[in-house]
DNA sequence: GCGACAG
DNA sequence: ATCTTGTCGC
């Protein structure tokens, strides 16, 4: 049998590598998003969160495991990538994908669902991080923001758990979410195998003493190679 | 044409 | 995201 002879699996597929050709492609990829729940078990759920090294040269992308019952980190990964392409608003999947694949595919054990970083279907096309990374892995995904990238939302309540939904166009994309009394919201939505009812919950089941979710929030401190312990208890 | 714009 | 000390506020 002969060797094949070219077969980079890319997580891109067949991009021409020009954002024209990106937006087209998520156009089609956000086809393949599946907004309904589908994860039998939830006993592992991931984080992953992107930094950078070098003024922006290097890309750091780090997965941590952690017990969905308990919240405890059961194990963390880092891998150093060199960055392929600047951040251009719509396409940060292009970015920084290929680094979080790489640190997801380390961990130790296959995650019941992930939290990413980002934006899921909260997107001019559907299809931010979180949705990206789900269709490209094919694991239950949701994206936990910190800022808006497209849509309104009505006015918020100020305590914890107050939420209102995010629109875009005259649809429903996500969830403008309280995660801590008087603190900024968080823009949650679906990424892949997740329904636009159910993030939410998933993510307050996730929220201790913090506005990030654990699993976003230690991922996002060995991102961004920020120490620190997690003091009260 | 003029802004807005995840990380 | 990242560059960076002290400072205003709950």
């Amino acid at each position: 049998m002969s060797a094949p002879l070219v077969a980079p699996d890319s997580p891109f597929g067949d991009w021409d590598g020009t954002p024209a050709g990106a937006r087209l492609l998520q156009l089609e990829l956000a086809e393949r998003v599946v907004l309904q729940d589908d994860f039998p078990v939830l006993r592992l759920i991931a984080g992953v969160d992107v930094g950078f090294e070098e003024g922006g040269s290097i890309t750091r992308a780090a997965a941590v495991l952690l017990d969905a019952d308990t919240l405890e980190p059961l194990a963390e990964r880092l891998v150093r990538i060199p960055t392929s392409m600047p951040y251009i608003p719509g396409l940060l999947s292009f970015r920084e994908l290929p680094a979080v694949l790489c640190a997801l595919a380390e961990l130790p054990r296959v995650p019941d669902l992930v939290f990413c970083d980002g934006q899921g279907i909260a997107h001019p096309r559907r299809l931010g991080i979180a949705a990206h990374l789900g269709v490209a892995s094919g694991l239950p995904t949701i994206g936990v923001a910190k800022k808006i990238l497209v849509g309104t939302h009505a006015e918020l309540g100020s305590k914890r758990g107050d939420q209102v939904p995010l629109m875009y166009r005259g649809d429903v994309l996500g969830t403008v979410l309280r995660s801590k009394d008087g603190v900024r919201p968080l823009i949650v939505s679906p990424g892949h195998r997740v329904s636009l009812a159910s993030a939410p919950g998933l993510v307050m089941a996730c929220v201790t003493h913090y506005r990030l979710p654990e699993p976003t929030r230690l991922a996002d401190r060995l991102a961004s190679r920020r120490a620190g312990y997690s003091p009260p208890a």
